[in-house]
DNA sequence: AACGTCAAGTCCCATTTGGGACTATTTTGC
DNA sequence: GCAAAATAGTCCCAAATGGGACTTGACGTT
């Protein structure tokens, strides 16, 4: 009891309503499409700004962001908090080093790892940043009330956590 | 006011709770930071495995989705309802085509246009990528209750349209 | 103490990606 | 009716990305 719709409408391109729209509200995969447009319609215009006026890339703004809530933190620590692969991090904290925006530390108890921090200026790039996303969130959940907001944060939290710790896989066995 | 953490809460790698979890729960960014984190997390290992298995990328998939829905489509149609960039699903086509799992047709009133429909073969192609995705939706959309699902869904519709109608832009001017 | 196992991080490489320019066609405005 | 603007789609190119192998170091087991 699938909802797979057996049959495509058919739709003669610019016949009536936006098709965009109407795949957006009504689509197989519901709530899991809108949550992958959503956090794509969101991003990808700050990134886009990021790397044109600041020549910063996710992998940096992740890392920046990150370190602006902990510190110190390894390479490792960041990786699992986005999500990203261990190489792209890697590559990110680089040219964060060589452009000075964070420090690199050894660690006391295993010289695998070293500890990373923002310096001065990584705190100034993040300052300037950090407004863009900010009020790109505000607008976007200024359409909800506040009791929907927090509802809604309540379950985003309850979902993140679980796919971290229960579905570490891609599906199951074909 | 904003929640801004002037100071990054001391953080010994390795020291306490998982940091990832942490920031997860607790980051400045709040829901919009969960709502990314939740999409990739979703999506990544669905992809990776398409790629493997199938030699399909997000282009062609997302694309053979949109089809599946709705048909015939012009390529522009796909870009709007993924918001991805056009010369991206013009490669996905092109690959699509190629492989027999598309195909393509004048447009009566617009030749610069084409209509895209499936062929059996594409459907057959998403017939087997389907279930990887829907028992993943499943598997996380489980950890709601159904009351919780509706609400969610309600809401991510409501963000989505809004985000697509009203905030086709970064953010404010610097 | 030597062994195998595992984790952190870096490097190389092939591939994917998106910006921007370009062509062809249609629509708009005067 | 014609020039200008806009739109669909493709192409080129530089850049970002992620897989996988590799190095170094820590650790548990015998």
């Amino acid at each position: 009891m699938t909802d797979i719709a057996t049959e495509p409408k058919r739709a003669e391109a610019g016949a009536g309503l936006p098709l965009a729209e109407q795949l957006l509200v009504d689509n197989v995969l519901q709530e899991v499409w809108r949550i992958c447009y959503l956090a794509n319609s969101f991003v990808f215009p700050i990134y886009a700004r990021f790397a044109k006026e600041h020549d910063i890339l996710r992998p940096e703004f992740v890392t920046l962001f990150c370190l602006s809530h902990y510190q110190p933190l390894i390479a490792q620590d960041i990786v699992r908090m986005t999500g990203l692969p261990k190489n792209t991090i890697s590559r990110g904290v680089k040219r964060l080093l060589d452009r000075g925006l964070i420090a690199r530390g050894d660690h006391p108890d295993d010289r695998r790892m070293s500890r990373l921090s923002l310096t001065p200026e990584g705190r100034a790039m993040l300052d300037r940043l950090m407004p863009t996303v900010e009020s790109r969130r505000d607008r976007l959940i200024g359409c909800l009330t506040a009791a929907e907001r927090a509802e809604l944060d309540r379950m985003l939290t309850k979902m993140a956590q679980f796919i971290t710790h229960r579905m570490n896989d891609a599906g199951e066995g074909s």
